[in-house]
RNA sequence: GUGGGCGUAGCUUAGCGGCUUAAAGCGUUGCUCUGUGGCAGCAAAGAUCGCCGGUUCAAAUCCGGUCGCCCACCCCA
């Protein structure tokens, strides 16, 4: 009846094999340590949330809402959707528990994954990684300095070269409006010139004509009314701060004068950070972020000013890669325990259990009986030492200490092993 | 949703103007070396050539369809 069934992982999703998962404890470890020293602590959400969530808070006319959320119903009714991004659930979790009852700001971080419905392409996936640090409770423009700064320090901590830094203000609800209606006009003049796309957007999106990618589009838009331009006061202010902290912090930057985000929440300060990379295969932007001092209130809590941003895993393993950075093993067996025969098996399993108690780990190939290919084994591996029991030495109550690097062989009492490979190891 | 490229052993690929045991390298396992690795030689295992259908005496090879992957647009991390 059967027709061989092939199961592979659904599209845009991808297994993190053995040889990757140091890229993933590479990042984790960078992100951990910044994130202790900055004072920021982890929060894990859950993986579903209610669609609301994100209806309210991205914004219904945003693409990720639109068309990528990956959405299911429960046998209550409830619709719920794998989260798509991360912002939206650590403001969600700042109302629930109550955490404008903690010390302020509250600085929270994580590294999850997450989900949106869309074709797969370079850097692009149905599920994928995210870490982001977000700040609750604090409206100084220090903070969205410091923000960037992380981010920055992260991506420079992993090596990364090349790195440009853009940022730009898209204002508030007191002056956005008033920029969206000069910005109209504007583009209204010129609409035939456009491509298809922008006049499209001129009627649902406008602000997002300024990122087009279209050559034409690009001419109009290099003329158009920039926002900074049309600030209002209090969000003039904030942004000539930020931008006044990130130079007393000496850390470079551009401003990008169209530079907008995709989220409704989005107020004031936003930025990206890309990779300006060499070989012309640019994946998109490693982190972004921003200001989203409405959010909360979009979710019916009280009112509280906000920054953070997230940056892409899976992108920012791309590019290490392409540097063949070699991590350093640390955590591997320097070991290799070799036996032949029946009793000096039975020894051997004892011995790995008093190894283990001293923390040194060891490796073994108890199922394969010839010496031969246990040391080939050992080699593959890169041990230090080789340890030899046979028939022989538990007689004589004695084991073998081969060095892999010269071949050199010692002879010790078996009780005496675990000891003299601690003093080896330690030079 | 639209457009382009690709689908042959675990991996990387050859074969693709049709003729039958589908090839190689890497990797895996074993032997040469019956208690000693890194080299070498030899051997084995491993593929219904993505799937379905058509043309044909004969198809991995031609045609049609379908699925999947990759890349691009859109948008973003």
């Amino acid at each position: 009846m059967s027709k061989k069934l092939k199961f592979q992982t659904p599209t845009g999703m991808h297994d993190i094999l053995p040889e990757d998962q140091k890229y993933f404890e590479k990042i984790q470890d960078t992100v951990k340590d910044i994130a202790d020293f900055y004072h920021f602590q982890k929060i894990d959400t859950p993986i579903l949330e209610q669609a609301e969530l994100f209806l309210r808070s991205v914004g219904t006319s945003t693409d990720i809402v639109e068309k990528q959320m990956f959405m299911l119903r429960t046998k209550g009714g409830d619709a719920l959707v794998l989260r798509p991004e991360g912002t939206a659930p650590v403001a969600r979790a700042y109302i629930e528990h109550g955490m404008m009852n903690l010390p302020q700001p509250v600085k929270l971080w994580y590294s999850a994954p997450f989900f949106r419905y869309e074709h797969p392409q370079a850097g692009r996936f149905r599920q994928f990684w995210q870490f982001g640090f977000e700040v609750l409770g604090e409206i100084s423009s220090a903070l969205d300095a410091q923000i960037i700064q992380i981010f920055y320090n992260v991506l420079k901590e992993l090596k990364i070269k090349n790195l440009a830094v853009q940022v730009n203000s898209i204002g508030d609800s007191a002056c956005r409006p008033y920029y969206k209606k000069i910005l109209v006009s504007y583009f209204k003049t010129r609409g035939n010139s456009l491509c298809a796309d922008c006049r499209r957007r001129l009627k649902e999106n406008p602000l997002r004509i300024l990122d087009c990618k279209e050559e034409k589009c690009q001419r109009i838009v290099a003329g158009a009314p920039q926002i900074i331009d049309h600030l209002c006061e209090p969000c003039h202010r904030h942004f000539k701060e930020v931008l006044e902290f990130l130079d007393e912090m000496g850390l470079p930057y551009h401003l990008s004068p169209y530079l907008v985000r995709g989220l409704d929440y989005y107020t004031k300060t936003v930025f990206e950070i890309i990779e300006e990379s060499v070989d012309g295969k640019a994946i998109g932007s490693l982190a972004g972020g921003g200001r989203y001092d409405n959010l909360t209130k979009l979710l019916g809590g009280k009112e509280t000013p906000a920054v953070g941003g997230a940056a892409g895993i899976e992108r920012i393993i791309e590019i290490i890669k392409k540097e063949p950075l070699k991590f350093s093993r640390i955590n591997l067996p320097q070991i290799f325990i070799a036996q032949l025969g029946t009793s000096a098996k039975r020894k051997c399993l004892k011995l790995i259990e008093e190894f283990r108690e001293e923390g040194i780990q060891v490796l073994e190939s108890l199922g394969r009986d010839s010496l031969k290919a246990q040391l080939k084994i050992a080699d593959k591996e890169e041990v230090l030492y080789t340890l030899i029991l046979g028939q022989q030495e538990v007689l004589a109550g004695i084991i073998i200490i081969r060095d892999m690097k010269n071949g050199k062989q010692d002879t010790v009492k078996l009780e005496r092993v675990v000891a003299e490979i601690k003093k080896r190891l330690r030079k």
